[in-house]
RNA sequence: GCGGGCGUAGCUCAGUGGUAGAGCGUCACGUUGCCAACGUGAAUGUCGUGAGUUCAAGUCUCAUCGCCCGCUCCA
């Protein structure tokens, strides 16, 4: 079985296979940012086709999207994130446990206020701290300088500098799907249930990173935000859930190394009825299971926010496009029959939907198929290495050699190389021995190796060699494509 | 952010102040001809980066970047 039993040894696989690479690595590195070789680049494009094909095409109810990642800063303000990604952050000199400002209690006042306002950058230093105690070691006073965290990328828009706004790259590809849910509703036809679905890259300055890919503050996510009429919305949920986690097995992921979590309810964001993480038990360290994707009921929060978000424009434009100047504005009396509202036809009645949300991560998931795939064996004496992918997940899916290099084979061997590529992602060797040919591509998870020897020259067959197996099939050259086909279910 | 460990060829690693190395992998030629064969040969190094100490630094010191482990943080 599989002997990757440390990050490092999962690291070195997939470099040394083109997998995956450390962003910048001629300058050092980047911290926390990760590029996809070769083969990465290939399997992480199957990993999203295999998501898109199980979440949108597949499904009746189901639409896309791509959104810019750019996004207006009213977006941030009525999600959330521009307020609760922004905190000012003291470190306890003694413990050095490090608390967010806003939730630091007094010496004088053990009560505590709650911790909703807005803490001004310049209003506080470490002086106005004097009185404050450390929640995790209680000694008061010994605080450093507060330090602004912004959990959100920064950017400018507009060449002019003078004139240029402050943007943010999204945290999440979400906001784009509702800021949309209007123009989807308008231009599609689509009825509740329905859901929209998106595949992106998200930023998040994360305080801490680390753990290989797991956490990196670039990273791309898989967003499905499905629409149901309230009161519906558990069924939904239960649905998402047994879907997601089937597209995982059905990929070949094992079973034994995925779970289902249930987050408490003291751990829900305060607007979420339910959410459950699918995790994967990642074969190293000692906190070894991952989440790869997250399933939330959101109820009626995103929307009902937006709606407050558009009703706050015109404060935004006066507060001189200020977000921490101004407030969000408060719910209309009948916010159900707002703009993001959804007017149901046979029953006569408007109202917000309700969101189910799987949210995974492609980059997560994309390791746990690579990490799950690896394979040792011994044959004959020596290990095989290799690499079991599911055939839709697999980067090559097939190669195809001359048995040896002369008497024609090579000319032979191309014909159907050059046939091949049009159909699926193919590589064409003719170098050294045959046996080592079929182990490097068993290397790269290459379900089939087709082989052109003596007795294709005289009968127009050749072999085709299973990657799981070993075992070779005898099959006409015209026959091939179609062969192939039915085996790799393209 | 704190504590600990690490950074030498594509990969795994040796090299304890004095000529930059091995195995695997890669490439070429020969041989073999269906599962990592063999022989011969070759290429590949800012020793993470920058300063310092020294006649001399991969090796000692400092800083910095990056990675791993454990806390912490985050969700």
């Amino acid at each position: 079985m599989a002997k990757l039993t440390k990050l490092d040894d999962i690291v070195s696989l997939c470099k040394r296979r083109g997998f995956i690479f450390q962003s910048s690595e001629i300058y050092g590195g980047l911290a926390s940012c990760y590029d996809y070789g070769p083969l990465g680049v290939e399997l992480k494009n199957n990993v999203k086709k295999a998501w898109w094909k199980n979440v949108v095409q597949m499904r009746d109810d189901v639409v896309g999207l791509d959104c810019s990642i750019l996004m207006h800063p009213m977006v941030w303000k009525a999600s959330g994130h521009a307020d609760k990604f922004a905190d000012l952050i003291a470190e306890c000199k003694k413990c050095n446990t490090r608390t967010r400002v806003d939730h630091l209690k007094d010496k004088t006042n053990e009560h505590g206020e709650e911790h909703t306002e807005h803490v001004a950058i310049e209003s506080v230093s470490g002086q106005n701290l004097i009185n404050k105690i450390c929640p995790a070691c209680g000694i008061v006073g010994q605080f450093t300088e507060p330090m602004p965290f912004k959990l959100m990328f920064e950017t400018k828009m507009g060449a002019n500098i003078d004139d240029s706004m402050t943007i943010q790259l999204r945290p999440e590809t979400a906001q784009g799907i509702f800021a949309n849910f209007r123009n989807v509703l308008d231009s599609t036809r689509v009825k509740i249930p329905f859901g929209i679905a998106q595949i992106g890259k998200s930023f998040r300055n994360e305080v801490t990173t680390k753990a290989f890919i797991f956490r990196t503050r670039e990273f791309e996510q898989a967003e499905l935000e499905f629409f149901c009429e309230p009161g519906t919305d558990m069924d939904w949920y239960n649905h998402w859930k047994e879907t997601r986690f089937k597209w995982y097995t059905d990929l070949g992921l094992k079973k034994e190394n995925l779970r289902f979590r249930e987050h408490d309810p003291d751990e829900l964001a305060h607007y979420a009825k339910g959410c459950v993480d699918v995790e994967y038990k990642f074969p190293f360290g000692s906190g070894d299971w991952q989440e790869l994707e997250g399933i939330a009921n959101r109820t009626d929060y995103d929307l009902r926010q937006h709606q407050r978000g558009m009703r706050t424009l015109n404060k935004w434009y006066e507060n001189d496009r200020d977000l921490s100047k101004i407030e969000l504005a408060s719910e209309a009396e009948d916010y159900n029959k707002g703009p993001l509202s959804y007017f149901d036809e046979q029953k006569k009645e408007r109202y917000i939907p309700y969101v189910i949300e799987p949210s995974a991560g492609m980059d997560r998931s994309t390791l746990a198929f690579l990490v799950d795939a690896y394979d040792e064996e011994e044959v004959r004496g020596e290990t095989r290495n290799l690499l079991r992918f599911h055939p839709a997940l697999a980067p090559i899916k097939v190669g195809i050699f001359p048995l040896v290099k002369k008497d024609g084979m090579p000319e032979v061997a191309r014909k159907i190389y050059d046939n091949l590529k049009k159909y699926f992602n193919c590589f064409y060797d003719e170098k050294s021995a045959v046996g080592r040919r079929y182990r490097r591509q068993d290397e790269a998870g290459t379900p089939f190796c087709v082989t052109v020897d003596g007795q294709t020259l005289e009968d127009n067959t050749v072999t085709v060699r299973d990657r799981d197996s070993m075992e070779q099939a005898r099959i006409t050259t015209d026959n091939v494509l179609n062969y192939l086909r039915g085996k790799l279910d393209m």
